[in-house]
DNA sequence: AAAACGGGGGT
DNA sequence: ACCCCAGTTTT
């Protein structure tokens, strides 16, 4: 960080609205870097040529996304689910496999997990899928099938927290409800210049305050998504194209020359590394794999036992536990990498060709609960893209696009 | 307030 | 390498 930057969040970081000689409201004004622009307003006139500008624009350039084409509160919920921290052009082939397989939220609540979880594989954050299947049911059971259509009952289901709820609220229900994601984090802190940390609690204060400030009485969504549209394809962490942005002559940061300065972040922190051992076992097509636990680390997926070792001999003990007989002789094959946000995995992989008889009726230890001799490739079950790679890399050159493929 | 929780694309 | 994505839950 720059000593100016530094100084700058510095002095802004608190100004009470009485010490601006405003009137008190229910949430804090934004903090402000410099006294050059006009004091923000509630219900100012620059808010409502933010919220005209932005609607007019996204009239224009908005994508044509799967979930914009539906009223359905069930699809955009999915939508929103499948969204968080993950990129729309991930989402989109996930979403229209996931919603033909499950049409209504009713669908969906009689499935079985293991079903839900094969939909998700590859996308990642499987306790979504996991927690958005509780919720289903609990929609079908509490609500009689019908979406809650008020943003604290939403609210209330399993997996929707703030942005989720004024997200659906908004988009679906055209009720006047802030949301505020990454994109609009963004946004808002050079539109406003924001200069907390947007990360921390007060910065999302200020966001929040500043995003319920903006949002129209008349069509709520669209501004919504004309906000996370313009921070994802205009008001872009890096190299901000404001020459093309709509909002540009009402945008502070801009006019302070600050616009690549914000938002504020902290520092992370740098992720461990661990190293695993995972045993692939294959009999013909088939290949014995452990379901893990769910609630954890790729919880309620299935995969090739794996446990925390430097080397094959070390892991034998422990993959025994996990159901493969010490007798067993494992070569070994190749090592896969693979970076979570938290850790980064580096896992040998070896394997054996079995007689499918050796069905061994072993009680597994955590993180595995049961095991089975499965195809991989028939969509049954949820599998990792870590799983994935290692049945990969573990199978017959012959088989390796087969396995691959989703 | 911090950590857990996937995976991938952009630079 | 590093950033960060239409975040939420748990510790």
């Amino acid at each position: 960080m720059s000593p100016s930057r530094k100084a700058s969040a510095k002095a802004s970081a608190k100004v009470s609205t009485k010490a601006r000689g405003q009137i008190a409201l229910p949430f804090e004004i934004p903090a402000r870097s410099a006294p050059l622009a006009e004091p923000i307003v509630p219900g100012s006139e620059r808010d409502h040529e933010i919220a005209t500008a932005l609607g007019a624009w996204f009239d224009a350039v908005a994508r044509d996304l799967p979930w914009r084409r539906t009223r359905d509160p069930y699809a955009i919920w999915l939508s929103e689910i499948m969204l968080q921290q993950t990129r729309v052009d991930t989402v989109i082939p996930y979403f229209d496999r996931f919603l033909s397989r499950f049409p209504t939220v009713g669908d969906l609540a009689r499935a079985d997990l293991d079903q839900v979880l094969s939909l998700w594989s590859g996308l990642g954050y499987y306790r979504r899928a996991r927690i958005m299947h509780l919720a289903a049911r609990e929609v079908t059971e509490r609500h009689g099938g019908a979406f809650p259509g008020d943003a604290q009952a939403l609210r209330a289901l399993p997996g929707v927290g703030a942005y989720t709820a004024g997200a659906v609220a908004s988009i679906a229900f055209d009720l006047r409800e802030p949301l505020v994601d990454g994109n609009v984090a963004r946004v808002l802190s050079r539109l406003d210049a924001i200069d907390n940390d947007i990360r921390s609690t007060t910065g999302q204060r200020a966001l929040w305050a500043a995003a319920a400030r903006l949002v129209p009485e008349a069509r709520p969504g669209r501004f919504n998504q004309a906000l996370m549209e313009l921070g994802a394809t205009v008001c872009t962490p890096r190299a901000p194209r404001c020459t093309a942005c709509p909002v540009n002559g009402l945008c502070i940061a801009r006019a302070e020359g600050r616009e690549e300065d914000l938002p504020v972040l902290a520092p992370k922190r740098k992720v461990p590394s661990v190293r695993m051992v995972a045993a692939v076992l294959w009999a013909g097509h088939r290949v014995y794999l452990a379901r893990r636990t769910e609630g954890g680390l790729f919880g309620g997926l299935w995969e090739p036992p794996m446990v925390e070792a430097d080397s094959l001999d070390e892991a034998r003990t422990s993959l025994a536990e996990a159901g493969i007989p010490e007798r067993i002789v494992l070569r070994e094959v190749g090592r896969v990498r693979h970076i979570l946000t938290h850790r980064r995995l580096e896992v040998t992989v070896a394997r054996a060709e079995v007689p499918a008889a050796l069905r061994g009726r072993a009680k597994l230890a955590s993180p595995y609960e049961r095991a089975s001799w499965l195809d991989p490739d028939a969509n049954e079950v949820g599998v990792s893209r870590l799983a994935r790679k290692i049945l990969s890399m573990s199978s017959p050159p012959a088989a390796r696009a087969e396995v691959t493929r989703r």
